[in-house]
DNA sequence: AACCCGGGGTA
DNA sequence: TACCCAGGGTT
């Protein structure tokens, strides 16, 4: 016999008395804006990365006033290696629309959260349980390992019938008390106990009624995403610099990929990245320096990146089409949003 | 190298 | 509804 909702809920609430994370930093002073800026964060990203992230935002931005007043640029600045920089943009602008159409103040429901940018389903759950005590479900990555697991569920989370079936549990499951340390619970639980890999079933409060270890398979559960071959990209990324020492960043456009962060001027690999510089920029050239070519994977493409350090003078910069481009000395190089690789290459400059 | 992740956008 | 897009870290 499966458990009632009831005792399901006691021994995850027993367990997470004993075993539960409390003191992380989001977990001090809860605040509405400070849990869904954590929670926006925690989206793809683990905890243990999460958090300097966080301790910098809310040291530059206490309050959602001061988010929504600030420069896209410092938001950014601030999300530079965590990726997914949508993530960024769209938080700037519920912060916004935060001050703009609702005083200040967060909606307090779960349908008026979804509203806000970024803020989908589970986010809006967690936030409303977390911190608003309502009785709200979330389904993250680590509530569908668990859920998926108690009950055996076959096929992939990302499928809208697996989906739907996990939703209706979750909801089911939750509880009209106690939300937040419910909510924190299911997912340490996930997180530290229902791990993906080698999970530990002897520490888990739910272990003698879980179809999945009953089974003996919990690692086949949830199913996993099927995986299609990756196409390859190649770049020369041109990193040019002047006689002042001083190295040329252009903004990229708000969508597609490295939104709205400052990078290299790129030229495909099939030009001569000379000959390319000296068309684009009418740029002379003192020395030019090939470095050893590496790759970086998105989710959806591999891009293998040869950089290329250019030393010009006389510069003429032919304005190209919607591309803002800027030199920027050492210092100011560090203030701006930079892709993971562009930041690599940075470091390795300087 | 394979795998994981919550939400936005589009056909 | 069913895809595609987006970037890091971990295993």
């Amino acid at each position: 016999m499966p458990l009632t909702a009831k005792q399901f809920q006691q021994r995850i609430f027993k367990w997470f008395d004993k075993y539960g994370r409390k003191t992380l930093p989001w977990q001090i002073d809860i605040t509405p804006y400070r849990v869904w800026v954590s929670e926006i964060m925690l989206q793809q990203t683990q905890v243990t990365t999460v958090i300097p992230y966080f301790e910098k935002f809310m040291a530059v931005f206490p309050t959602v006033n001061d988010l929504a007043n600030a420069h896209e640029d410092k938001v950014l600045e601030l999300w530079t290696g965590l990726g997914y920089y949508a993530r960024a943009r769209n938080l700037h602008q519920a912060a916004k629309l935060v001050v703009d159409e609702h005083a200040g103040v967060f909606p307090t429901t779960v349908d008026a959260l979804q509203q806000l940018p970024g803020i989908g389903r589970s986010t809006a759950g967690a936030i409303a349980a977390i911190a608003m005590n309502q009785r709200a479900a979330i389904l993250d990555g680590n509530v569908k390992r668990v859920l998926s697991r108690y009950h055996a569920i076959d096929g992939w989370p990302g499928k809208s019938t697996v989906a739907k079936t996990l939703w209706e549990l979750a909801e089911k499951l939750t509880p009209d008390n106690k939300l937040p340390e419910y909510t924190q619970a299911m997912m340490d639980l996930g997180a530290t106990v229902c791990t993906r890999s080698q999970p530990r079933c002897d520490d888990c409060p739910l272990q003698s009624h879980c179809c999945a270890a009953r089974q003996g398979n919990p690692q086949d559960y949830p199913g996993k995403k099927p995986k299609k071959s990756l196409p390859v990209k190649q770049r020369y990324l041109l990193m040019l610099c002047n006689e002042q020492g001083e190295i040329l960043l252009e903004k990229r456009p708000a969508k597609g990929i490295w939104g709205g962060l400052w990078s290299f001027p790129e030229c495909p690999l099939t030009d001569d990245p000379k000959q390319w510089c000296q068309d684009q920029f009418s740029a002379n050239i003192i020395a030019i320096d090939h470095w050893e070519c590496f790759r970086h994977t998105f989710s959806h493409y591999h891009l293998e990146i040869t950089p290329v350090k250019i030393l010009v003078t006389e510069w003429q910069s032919k304005p190209m089409a919607g591309a803002q481009q800027v030199w920027y000395d050492a210092e100011q190089v560090q203030q701006r949003g930079l892709a993971a690789p562009v930041k690599k290459l940075l470091d390795n400059l300087l």
